[in-house]
DNA sequence: ATCGTCGTATAGCGCCGTTATAACGGCGGC
DNA sequence: GCCGCCGTTATAACGGCGCTATACGACGAT
């Protein structure tokens, strides 16, 4: 059974290809940010010659788009790994810790997600992993502790701790900082409340 | 008395040269972003050859570190250009109004000073900038009115409103959105009082 | 008048993303 | 059992990029 990268790509079916450019795409991209991505270099990794890059994917955009639905999919695993607490206000807050450690603990992938530098419009993926955090607002919601619509307090809730995480990842402070949780702290003080109000 | 963008590099001093490239470089962030500013586009439409951009600037990440140093020059006066009120919580709130209005009106330059691909330490320019902020914050605090420490608040002050003005600028959500505000007040509301505290 | 230095130009290297063209190989029709 | 088709992969090249070895011209000091 010898490794998958070694074999020429006419020895293995197309889907193996597929998978083999991915996967360098990965490596290249956790090595070198979005800049280290070079399809030659991935070429030569994944055992594959330019053409059947872009017989596959295209053209690199997409490629990276790809890229970044599997990064999508490990970001959902970050939150979905463990169970959240049962406490809907507590579950956020919870989320958004999970939120800053994948970031930090992958900060390639967070800038390819949220930053990358040629506007896309969201993938699926990325929309999908915005409703999971608005289903936690909305049943924060739903115990009448919220104390602005479940839309707005969610966008709120995201450029909060979208704000700090990227500025982590950028190097403008430590994981520790206080100012981590000083807006992480803020924002739900402010946007929730801990007792229901029923409101009519 | 010809345009300066017209005439031959050996026709102007070295001085109005490099002001030929920075000029011609920031037409080309202006209009395509980090990817669209390429060292021959740049010294095609400033006259110019390539040694002469390496003599004067060094490589291209030193140009733009340059370039970057021109944003902050505006990115202040954009703070300096209007006098903000007197009272220290208005004054920091017409602050974050400044800054979303600055990324607004300049995305690109915007993404290259605080979202570089290639991590770079903060030049001087940058430290004066968050500097300011830090003074806006310890004017609150000397007012009694701050519920934090001023270095812990200014960082989170700045992650907050960073976070929306980049989630805007990436164009997740419209310029009137709700969370703008939403997130600039419950930063104010959480970490500043209305009214003057005498501690001890 | 000569020389050195500073600013600029010519021409080229090696890398990039991308593509025109062609060769390989499995699979259905005869 | 052979043939031709078509999806997949390879060879080789194009134009553009950042960058630089080298050379040239103007100008002040001697």
């Amino acid at each position: 059974m010898p490794a998958t990268a070694t074999l020429r790509a006419r020895d293995r079916g197309p889907a193996a290809t597929r998978r083999a450019i991915l996967a360098a795409a990965e490596t290249l991209l956790a090595r070198g940010g979005e800049a280290g991505l070079s399809i030659r270099e991935l070429c030569a990794r994944a055992g594959v010659t330019p053409p059947t890059v872009y017989h596959h994917f295209g053209d690199k955009g997409a490629l990276v788009d790809r890229l970044v639905d599997e990064c999508f999919a490990e970001f959902d695993r970050t939150f979905t790994r463990r169970r959240p607490p049962a406490d809907p206000v507590e579950a956020l807050r919870w989320g958004f810790a999970r939120y800053v450690e994948y970031g930090l603990a992958h900060p390639a992938h967070y800038r390819l997600m949220f930053q990358r530098s040629t506007a896309r419009r969201p993938t699926a993926a990325a929309l999908a992993s915005y409703d999971r955090l608005r289903r936690r607002v909305a049943a924060i919601d739903a115990a009448g502790r919220l104390t602005a619509a479940v839309e707005d307090a969610t966008a709120a809730f995201w450029s909060a701790v979208h704000g700090v995480t990227s500025l982590l990842i950028a190097g403008f402070w430590k994981p520790g900082a206080p100012a981590v949780a000083l807006v992480c702290n803020a924002m739900i003080a402010q946007l929730t409340r801990k007792e229901a109000v029923h409101v009519r």
